[in-house]
DNA sequence: TAATAAAAATAAGATACCTTAAGAAATAAG
DNA sequence: CTTATTTCTTAAGGTATCTTATTTTTATTA
């Protein structure tokens, strides 16, 4: 089995939740279109967002879908969406793949972690306005398609504070 | 060659500076003893933590160091550490590897991306509070060895607040 | 051991960002 | 088209966290 290429889809109306906080993540899912998100809810019941999957993207709870735990994210559809569904009974056995895929999933990893490094970077040293334009900068085909408040959630702001934050930045 | 197994050490003294902030990252340090940090530091001139390398941790800048572009980041010995240098050349083909090597790659990839992620869900949805007795429950150890102004830096504090935060946390 | 430097504690005032609330605008539904 | 729902904007007041400054404590060096 190719791991890239998965050729069955399923069509997920927009708001259906694929997991949920606390279950175990039996599947992961490649984007083909529309688009999904993974949230957590925090103990004052807020959401924040950790990743937008829009088409090509792939999106699970890497940790749960890996080891077997709970999810620490919920992953639900914020457009009509077309999906592959990977099981995670289908990557069990690492052995099974062929050297190029793992080369192929080690610069999956790998280009994620890099992304991964740099959210947190921003989150660490930027300010909020700073987070946004960098946001605007590297997913500029996202701005035009997300709510503002999903935006907000994602770079870690309230959507009032965005909304702040905008009419500022159109002000100059 | 066995990635993970380098026996040539170098001695590191503290305070010495690994790789510099626009550089381009020729090595990869595993730490045999001691301590490494990776930091960058804003527009500002404040410095903040991305990652601690007690002994067994790997640290660079995996962009720079993967993808031959300059480092967000400095690396700098935080204690006198000996440690084993991985070079850029070593790992540019990556056919060199054998399965196992792939395997193995992929499982630190992986786990470093999960602990990456949960980092980023408690930035954005936990109070500087919450961050540090997290980061107390998940390296015990380095609390007791690092200063404090250290790991204010890596929680996204000020070492004021961070003060303030733990007389509040004595006094109950 | 004394002298010096670095780290930590404390406190007062400042600011980025949040909360709450209400109204306006856009989108979806009937 | 009309109504209902969601999203966005705006504004006032509040809180978490920062800044600056001083003092105390701890660590380093002579």
């Amino acid at each position: 089995m190719n791991i890239i290429n998965l050729n069955k889809t399923v069509t997920i109306p927009k708001g259906d939740i694929l997991l949920k906080q606390g279950d175990i993540a039996k599947y992961g899912y490649f984007v083909k279109s529309g688009c999904l998100k993974s949230y957590t809810i925090d103990h004052l019941g807020k959401e924040h967002i950790m990743q937008f999957a829009p088409e090509t993207w792939m999106i699970t709870d890497l940790d749960s879908f890996s080891n077997q735990v709970p999810s620490l994210v919920y992953i639900e559809a914020i457009e009509a969406s077309e999906v592959s569904i990977i099981s995670n009974a289908d990557v069990k056995d690492i052995n099974q793949f062929e050297k190029a895929d793992l080369v192929e999933m080690n610069t999956k990893f790998r280009n994620n972690l890099i992304a991964t490094n740099k959210r947190i970077i921003g989150l660490l040293s930027a300010t909020a306005e700073q987070r946004y334009t960098n946001f605007t900068d590297t997913y500029p085909s996202l701005v035009q398609r997300l709510p503002l408040k999903l935006i907000a959630s994602y770079i870690g702001v309230t959507p009032e504070y965005l909304s702040d934050i905008r009419r500022k930045i159109a002000k100059n």
